[in-house]
DNA sequence: TTGAAAGCGCTAACAC
DNA sequence: GTGTTAGCGCTTTCAA
């Protein structure tokens, strides 16, 4: 092992990155001018098959790559789009962004992926440096953190989209949430439950949190069944304890409740966890349905019956209203746009354990 | 709707991206040059407060943001960099990817990350595409394809490193595999298993497939027991219908593995899944343990004994080993370090069915 | 302490 | 068909 002496200038290659050839390198070569080699590039332009032919080989043979950067900078667009996202561990996320990386690149953009953890400032910084970097436009998925942010963004005049969340004033796609809780509430109801709770997940986007509970409500009032404020839960990760107590209490009187509707799979899930080491079987004491439909819920101990947001439309129809934005700039009105929910029925449902009522079987148009 | 004319000019905003405002006007607004101006954003040079308080409330007033297109032109380093991942849905990669973006960003990278789902075609376009974008480095996960794409790059000195994979004559990191298959054979032995099947997965990288497969032999020779080539099989979601066949045939015969080492969860839970379809029961009829420790393995119901991948370190070490590479050049000697592997024994193993042997259980000094 | 100027690698308008 | 030229927005000498 060498010693390094005290004042022993750097090695030589340190951090002096390869010198890559440049387009006047390619140009010298082929014995023609850059803007020629660039014409040649970029296909435009009309130059003679020999030129053609010569610039091709010079390009080849010093391996040649444009430099994104000058492209920028001169086009003043990057195709660059950022993707903030709170927690990739999330498989929904996962899921979502993978689709999101691959509706971008079959349009030429490259994806910057932000996670934030839900954290304000990491989520500040990270928008920061997207813009610095002049993303083409940003698309903001189960968006948890500062709503001012998207205000922000909005004024500067960034194309933004909300994906798989809801902002009036900015474009959104999102799943037809009041749909997929009807869905759910019409299958548990044609179950035979009447008594049914309804369990958020605190990190749920507030809206969509918000839009899934009312339309939990309004869903079991169409079908004659009363909301009760006691019924509605919010699980949060960070006071585990609680959630708990509040669900044991929940399940342990005599009127409890004999299905949970949970606002997403992943709460769902751990509600399943939590009935059963209190000693509740899903589904024979107590039903359980999701809502998002990761993967998994398709395993078989697991099976859980769940609203499917159909996540690869999602991410197409985002990415193709960011680039329509994108395209027609800030001033254009804003979008929205619902895609429909399927409800998936697997094993965590069935028939509360005793008919609690005898009333008739409704018939719904579904 | 207004119908456009022909020949009408395209509407005004239209794509011309808001302009935004350059050193040029900071310098202009706060009265003095632009190397000023970079002199006080960059922090370096020596100018008076008043003149930095200038500045600043300039920078301010505009709304001024620093172009890293610019920037990246002039300083020839980007501060990206790629992460090239086969399948983000996968909950270990999406870990993995979380944690290298969480680090890369920690020291002032940013990351694009590439979904390849494995084809090598759209891998060898996204890495061209990183390249044009001139990333400071490349990280290769768990990689599937081409390895032919690694020597590429190593020819064109591109920093790279493998994260959870491996290469011989480049940067890597990953756990040790080793380690990792003995303490879970060592773990089914010290239960009575005399009989383990050993399971893998097409998709892994054939080298860590192959290492995980030639410590599982190693290990089963150290414990005294013979590896059997009829009980070592390989899952490949393609061919779904033939592993369950050659499954079936595995477990249905008198002298039936009574344990099933798998490769990764992923596979674990697949086994797990496809056992207790065949009517055997997963402790009860076979043991079964994974690798990887993925989050869903937690789960009580499925409760997977596993070989625990250290994802944080694995990702932070190999952001630290990337931006070495980045700074020492490529003609530094490559790397290469093993992380621990740790076992995490839950409810997917137990003693098997029946004594099959009476041998006094071994010491081992773990 | 500050500024002038060159130039990073490319595109695009225009000339020839 | 092909070349010339003027930047894009910044950093970085080097002078003043």
């Amino acid at each position: 092992m060498a010693v390094r002496q005290e004042n022993e200038p750097a090695p030589a290659q340190s951090r002096a990155a390869v010198r890559r050839p440049t387009i006047n390198d390619v140009a010298a070569l082929s014995g023609v001018s850059k803007s020629t080699v660039s014409n040649v590039l970029r296909d435009t332009g009309s130059m003679s098959e020999a030129t053609r032919a010569r610039v091709r080989d010079a390009i080849k043979a010093l391996g040649y790559r444009p430099n994104a950067a000058a492209r920028n900078l001169v086009q003043q667009r990057t195709r660059l789009i950022g993707v903030v996202v709170g927690d990739l561990a999330n498989a929904f996320n996962a899921e979502l962004v993978k689709h999101l990386e691959l509706a971008a690149s079959e349009r030429g953009y490259i994806t910057l992926v932000c996670n934030t953890d839900g954290f304000p400032e990491r989520e500040r910084r990270r928008i920061e440096t997207l813009l610095e970097q002049r993303v083409d436009g940003i698309a903001l998925l189960q968006f948890t953190g500062d709503r001012a942010v998207i205000g922000q963004l909005l004024a500067e005049r960034v194309p933004v989209v909300m994906v798989s969340c809801w902002a009036e004033y900015a474009d959104s796609v999102a799943v037809d949430d009041q749909e997929g809780v009807a869905l759910a509430v019409r299958h548990l109801v044609g179950l035979g439950h009447e008594r049914i709770a309804h369990v958020t997940d605190a990190r749920i986007e507030p809206i969509t949190r918000r839009t899934r509970l009312d339309a939990f409500e309004r869903a079991l009032l169409l079908e004659g069944l009363k909301p009760r404020p006691e019924w509605m839960l919010t699980w949060d990760e960070d006071a585990d304890a609680e959630t708990r107590e509040r669900l044991q209490s929940l399940v342990s009187g005599e009127e409890a409740p004999t299905a949970l509707l949970a606002a997403n799979d992943f709460t769902a899930i751990k509600m399943m966890e939590m009935l059963e080491d209190m000693g509740r079987q899903v589904p024979r004491d107590v039903s359980v349905v999701g809502f998002d439909g990761i993967a998994v819920g398709e395993l078989s101990r697991i099976a859980l019956t769940t609203v499917v947001q159909p996540r690869e439309s999602l991410a197409e129809l985002g990415i193709r209203m960011l680039e329509e934005r994108i395209e027609s700039g800030p001033d254009a009105p804003s979008r929205q746009h619902r895609l429909p929910a399927r409800l998936i029925v697997r094993h965590s449902t069935a028939p509360p354990p005793k008919a609690t009522s005898r009333r008739a079987p409704r018939k719904r148009s579904q």
